[in-house]
DNA sequence: CGCGAGCTTGATGCCGATCAATGCATGTGG
DNA sequence: CCACATGCATTGATCGGCATCAAGCTCGCG
């Protein structure tokens, strides 16, 4: 195989949405065979990210959206100062680039935690199939809104919540997350850093490990590194529903 | 005309897209006439919503969007326990209740803050229609990409902003939409109280009504009660890009 | 091995929360 | 009409949580 530049790779193979394992939490969730081969006719290509790199940036075009194969990545907007903001973090079977949709130009840069694989789905094709396919568009319907109502939860998590709080609410939604994808709930490696946790927790790094070291002490977690076990799932949960305050 | 119930009112006249003065703002920018034609056609109803009444609320059944077409509304969020947010402010030619697509019930409380008016525009005759109308599809996908969008503005000035440039980012936004909708860019009167834009900003009220005498003093803003003159724009703008930091 | 990126931990300071009192506008009933 | 209640806003004093600054530590890697 050849060596390509800027490390984006473009397989021009047939992807089979029927035989992927994430039939069950991508865009083809509902739909019956018939209705899944013709997505699958759209989404011609595939294309591996590496760690590091971006999948698109503020300001490109916008033209397609992706689907998460595998790997990690996240999303941040910034100002025009300085300022970034972690928006989320997208593993596999997850929705990225619906943010170009609005202005026909990416808002925010998605870049890879981890060597990743997207499929890519030609925003115009799939506009044109979810007409065609009433049980496509209300799917996609479903995850702009879904998207949304997440958007809301991370505004209460920032407006509203202390440290603590924010970094167990933001261990439990990722546990949760891995184990809709059939991991272990209780042990997980973290595919970010201290520091952007604390940009997507509205937190400093300093603060964010000080916050593992805390939950280590209290029994809740066993922090090595990015290994993380968690210990004591309700007592996360405890903390963010203030029952003992 | 018969009292109702619960302040709410239904009326069943045909409602005017056409005619309507927030054509350039609402769902039917960019259309035909034709194509607003079958547009209001769909939207048979209005329904009033007198000031601190819920348009819907958390768990309520979704069936239906809203357009405003006069009036103000606050969406709010809250977690189990008693924390609650206000997620945002809509003004004419907003729409209300895309939370609500993700699981059929509305994930959030839309409360008016003053006696206001509605399109109800019902759900799945939308989907519908903009599976015949592809440009009503692709203006609606805009819209929820803007509102996307827009949560992660907030986002970013929750997690990285100051009270004074919150306060600022804020007042700027309110008055850009009042510009757009014909009125003074310079003049408003608040719709909420100190304790809802601090929900909204993650600020206790407190610390907003000292933002307000801060601006006051250095002569951004001329503040009495709801009544605010903004006298200098250009430098709440500077906060936000931190030009004197 | 030594370097560097990322993580931890401590000391200090500041911003905004909290607590508390007062002011102001509106409305209500005597 | 006044007395009083109520809801909202302002302002001051104090406190605490997180940011900031500053070392040192760990681990992977050239």
């Amino acid at each position: 195989m050849h060596t390509v530049h800027n490390s984006i790779r473009l397989e021009p193979f047939k992807v089979a949405c029927s035989s992927c394992n994430l039939r069950e939490l991508c865009l083809p969730v509902g739909m019956s065979q018939e209705q899944v081969d013709r997505l699958e006719a759209i989404v011609a290509t595939r294309r591996t990210v590496a760690r590091g790199d971006a999948l698109f940036r503020t300001g490109d075009a916008f033209t397609s959206l992706y689907a998460v194969r595998t790997g990690f990545f996240k999303t941040c907007v910034s100002s025009e100062d300085g300022r970034d903001q972690v928006t989320g973090f997208q593993m596999a079977g997850e929705l990225l680039g619906l943010d170009g949709i609005g202005a026909d130009r990416h808002t925010c840069d998605a870049v890879s935690l981890e060597d990743s694989q997207v499929c890519v789905i030609p925003y115009h094709m799939l506009e044109d199939l979810s007409r065609e396919l009433s049980d496509l568009q209300r799917h996609f319907h479903r995850i702009m809104s879904r998207e949304i109502v997440r958007d809301h939860g991370v505004m209460l998590l920032l407006g509203s919540m202390r440290a603590e709080e924010r970094l167990a609410a933001f261990l439990l939604n990722l546990t949760q997350r891995l184990q809709t994808r059939g991991f272990s709930s209780s042990s997980l490696v973290l595919r970010m850093t201290r520091e952007e946790i604390g940009s997507y927790l509205g937190l400093k790094l300093e603060t964010v490990s000080r916050a593992f070291s805390k939950f280590q002490e209290d029994g809740l977690l066993e922090v090595k590194q990015r290994q993380i076990r968690v210990l004591a799932p309700e007592a996360l949960q405890a903390l963010i529903n203030g029952s003992s305050c």
